[in-house]
DNA sequence: ACAAAAGTGTTATCTTTACACCCATGT
DNA sequence: ACATGGGTGTAAAGATAACACTTTTGT
């Protein structure tokens, strides 16, 4: 969502000739078993304590892939993060503050990531099958994020964003399940994936775990 | 591309705080075996007589989609277009008349359309293997248009929209063909397509060849 | 000893590929 | 009669899907 208060927005959209331009970034993360989405509360009176992405408008000299990655180290103080453009949402009535459009990206992150931290209260990471409804048209907007992502994840390296870079195949089939919404044969899941992309054993094996260890793998490009 | 002229798009992008929005449209025809694209002469100094998109500015009452749908209407005089969109371009340098974003759809449309006119002289089908520059950043947005149109086709029933209603099972491989790039092996195509997709016989054949006529079918959804 | 997940192979089914001959039409 | 593409089946190879038991660790 825009971080803008909404009167500097209101000021904002009137004097661009009517249409304003921003970014949003609906930010996936894994965690536990479960897909999570990167959540800010809604600081429009409209959708008053709704979750909406986190965004920015356009600055005029920066372009919308920069706009995008400034706006995920500031929330996050994360770099390098495996980021893609979706889609241009631009409704005459998406937004309540006047006329504007949005770009939207998708993030992969690792929740786990050491330098991780979510500078803002207001933000938290949100099971994606809990969430119901959102501020603005952003409900329909995560719909469309998760058919790109269970799409995309069928036959390009991308769930490898999400987990840390050894992780077990147990860790990288739950991300699959989450993703694809089914559980998947263990055996083949191996079997396939080990085809599908190089992935290599680390020779080390997981810790603290109160079961039978697996060992650990990386993905190599 | 931009329908203004230089100075009118110039002062349009100074009144609007640094960022202007289009929409440009790249639109895919079939004709005589081969995969056209809508190409109009830039007007712009830079790129005199090069090939661009179609395209226009946003303007501030209309939604991109229905921009796109209003840009092909006064270019081809067709309704109706299967469009959609594919992504948005915002890097600074972009556009030599200063800030200007577009969004950019992909049409593909029936050549022999009884509808169809070309209503611009200055509009033309050029063949897309033929193209090896374009202006502004079109001939990368056109890369990015054919990635998308192959990947598209091998999953989703797009290709009936570049034929006429009825037509033989040659007419849809050549479809396949030039967009994939490579002759597939006849016997294989019929197979695949016709379990693919609800593909019906409409009991006709096709006339004025010089050969052995084949039947015409339809693609229902 | 028990609970929890790791690791592993075979068989059946489906999908994909490679390949060649006769047929109908126009010239 | 010839040139052009229409129409068709089969067999081999590869991909996918279903399925169960033994092993290793922590408690």
């Amino acid at each position: 969502m825009l971080m803008k208060s909404k009167s500097i927005l209101e000021d904002e959209v009137k004097s661009s000739s009517g249409v304003a331009l921003s970014v949003d970034c609906v930010v996936f993360g894994f965690d536990e078993g479960k897909l999570k989405l990167l959540c800010i509360k809604s600081d429009y009176e409209k959708y008053k304590n709704m979750w909406s992405f986190v965004g920015n408008l356009l600055p005029a000299d920066k372009d919308p892939y920069a706009t995008a990655v400034a706006v995920l180290k500031k929330k996050t103080s994360l770099d390098k993060i495996f980021l893609q453009q979706i889609k241009t949402y631009g409704d005459l009535k998406r937004h309540p503050a006047g006329r504007v459009v949005t770009i939207v990206y998708c993030a992969l992150i690792n929740v786990k990531h050491y330098k991780l931290k979510l500078n803002d209260l207001e933000v938290a990471w949100v099971d994606v099958n809990d969430i119901k409804e959102m501020a603005f048209d952003h409900y329909k907007i995560l719909q469309d994020c998760r058919a790109w992502l269970e799409k995309e994840l069928r036959v390009e390296p991308i769930a490898f964003n999400l987990l840390q870079k050894k992780f077990t195949l147990r860790e990288l089939q739950e991300v699959y399940d989450a993703i694809l919404r089914e559980k998947q044969d263990r055996r083949n899941f191996r079997k396939k994936i080990l085809s599908q992309f190089n992935i290599q054993d680390v020779n080390e094996m997981e810790t603290n775990v109160t079961h039978r260890p697996g060992k650990l793998y990386k993905f190599v490009r």
